[in-house]
DNA sequence: ATTGACATACATACCGGTCGGTATTATAAA
DNA sequence: TTTATAATACCGACCGGTATGTATGTCAAT
């Protein structure tokens, strides 16, 4: 179990790698195929022939343990996407004494970790809430559920903060970790259409700058 | 599963609504149209079929006009789309003798005035900019230049505001431009996925307490 | 008579999904 | 241990539908 952010490698935030590199099975690196395929394509352009052809299986394999393509895609958020936010979002906050320092700590950890290829297709949560919670309750639900998650985290950890006097009264800590994740994700968004690690470094300043200002001098 | 633009009723569109009641020539019919099929499944699962039949023609009219598909989202994107934020978010920040005040006024209205239709479909530049930067530069460019401006317009806004001595001086106006349009990116994505106005008001609570907190008392 | 503004019919490619068949493995009776 | 049976895992041709794009035709206006 890692302890905190530092102790993640670098393969550990190039989200889109196989975590491990366990032998899969063929459902396995179907999934990983499917979720590869939907994080560059989303996923109504995302061809099931291009996943086949990934892992090299035909759609009788894909067909025999999935349902549809539909299915295939909520395993994908079910069991990829879900975990690998988890590991690089909720658990890490769990572990700082001080949140506040925990959480700058994190940011520039992840300003300096992150390239160019991290951010070249964005975050794939992000993606998929744009592109399906509008049309597909399934992906809604399932993609809510990650977020709230999230929220979750960064909120107990802020009011942990709140007790421990660590950051001005004023602040709602369910406000705040709103606001955190938004800076969060615009950040990413930003990067992302820029192509270049300029505007995320922009938004971590920013974001720095504004737990500096609610975080209380002592 | 919505289909299409087609299964919305009137009520279901606000925003992206054409902008007055002129009448539009087949051009700029198939324009709007597109901006609307567009808006709600993305460009790459938009329908042409879909399209034309929203606006009562065929297909001739359509190739007659745009040499294809992607020079018709060309066509939306530095038309339609930009326009549109030009005249909702760059324009207005001309007019503040205050700019910490009126961005915050004009964060309170927009909270106010945005109805659930507003959000369910997100912000059309956010997702094109989402779905095509990654792989299609000619895309890429024009979001880009759209942001820009956008960002431009806000940076400008806080340097008047700095000059007058309204904001503390560590923030520098780059920065803060640039973690400002996150925010709200962020906050209308969370309304989306969430939907619900509830985050975008929990977001627009933390966007204007950060702006107080770099508001000079005096 | 020519051109612009469309309509119509069609071409071609790819999409998700189905289905009959096969190879492999697990189970269990002989 | 061998053999019969059944379940699982996978193959790949094929289907209907839909996608963008094209070729040709019509017709009013100049």
């Amino acid at each position: 179990m890692k302890q905190s952010m530092k102790d993640l490698t670098a393969n550990d935030v190039y989200w889109w790698r196989p975590l491990d590199e366990r032998v899969l099975d063929t459902r396995g690196k179907i999934l990983q195929a499917a979720y590869q395929e939907i994080h560059y394509q989303g996923f109504q352009s995302a061809s099931l022939a291009n996943i086949l052809a990934r892992v090299n299986v035909t759609k009788g394999a894909l067909y025999h343990h999935f349902a549809n393509k539909t299915e295939l895609g909520y395993a994908v958020v079910d069991e990829v996407i879900a975990e690998r936010i988890n590991l690089s979002f909720v658990q890490p906050l769990q572990f700082f004494d001080n949140p506040i320092d925990g959480f700058i700590e994190m940011i520039r950890n992840t300003g300096e970790s992150f390239s160019i290829t991290d951010i070249e297709l964005g975050c794939p949560l992000t993606n998929l809430a744009q592109e399906m919670a509008p049309i597909d309750e399934g992906f809604r639900t399932r993609l809510i559920d990650i977020y709230d998650l999230w929220h979750r985290a960064i909120a107990d950890a802020m009011a942990r903060a709140k007790q421990e006097n660590q950051i001005i009264d004023a602040v709602d800590p369910d406000t705040l970790a709103m606001t955190l994740v938004a800076i969060m994700e615009g950040a990413l968004n930003a990067a992302k259409v820029a192509q270049n690690l300029d505007k995320l470094h922009l938004c971590g300043q920013g974001l720095i700058q504004y737990l500096t200002l609610i975080r209380k001098q002592q």
